[in-house]
DNA sequence: AATCATTATCGTAATATTGCAATAACACTA
DNA sequence: TAGTGTTATTGCAATATTACGATAATGATT
């Protein structure tokens, strides 16, 4: 045991449980905010934006990019990184369905 | 090694970590959703609607209540859940400005 | 070609997560 | 109070995550 049963559900709600897990490090939401701060692709500089080793930080570019967050594409020696809006999007509209959903609700507690 | 070096992020990158993660397993995401469908607090019948063992269930709902995302009451001999409207607006608003930013963004990739 | 700068991968240790059987805890009911 | 139904906790095994030193890989610079 130990590893995740996603077998067992819908195919949207592992997309979802895959995207938030994959923000669910505060290095990994550091990352993305940065990204979207600096207003453009970066190319490397994100290592020194962050408390944490060369390899961590790789790891950490890896799965926001497996996940669709963040894509990077070869820029000379460097690799220029940047959001994927797609997937952002996807996230925001989500929740904004859920929001609608909720304000249905008859608030029982 | 291992665990996660919290203190390194802001309150609010860690803030939102810790909700993603929450919502970071697939049948994490599926108790939220359900709780958003049944259109009110349910009380005991959780266990039945998720393919996994009373006790995985139980461990899951404690997850997503230290996170923040749904409340339980005791309610006679079972224990009613809703969500915590709250905390999803909390994940709408940080989405939603995320989206306003990535707007104004100058699309280099 | 040698060096430098940047990023990725490997290997490893520490810790966390996932899942469940067994069992406990609790409130209701007969 | 014995029994029933529901949820929580404990204990454990399997697996995943986090972090980083060492090292490799790649492109640019000299």
């Amino acid at each position: 045991m130990g590893a995740t049963k996603t077998e067992h559900f819908t195919e949207k709600q592992n997309e979802i449980a895959k995207i938030a897990k994959a923000l669910g490090h505060p290095a990994r939401v550091a990352i993305v905010e940065y990204l979207i701060k600096v207003d453009t692709c970066i190319c490397g500089d994100i290592v020194n934006e962050l408390p944490l080793a060369q390899p961590t930080v790789s790891q950490h570019l890896k799965e926001l990019k497996n996940a669709g967050l963040i894509k990077g594409s070869i820029e000379g020696n460097s690799i220029c990184y940047c959001i994927e809006e797609k997937t952002i999007e996807k996230l925001q509209d989500y929740f904004a369905q859920i929001s609608i959903n909720l304000e249905r609700k008859n608030n029982c507690c």
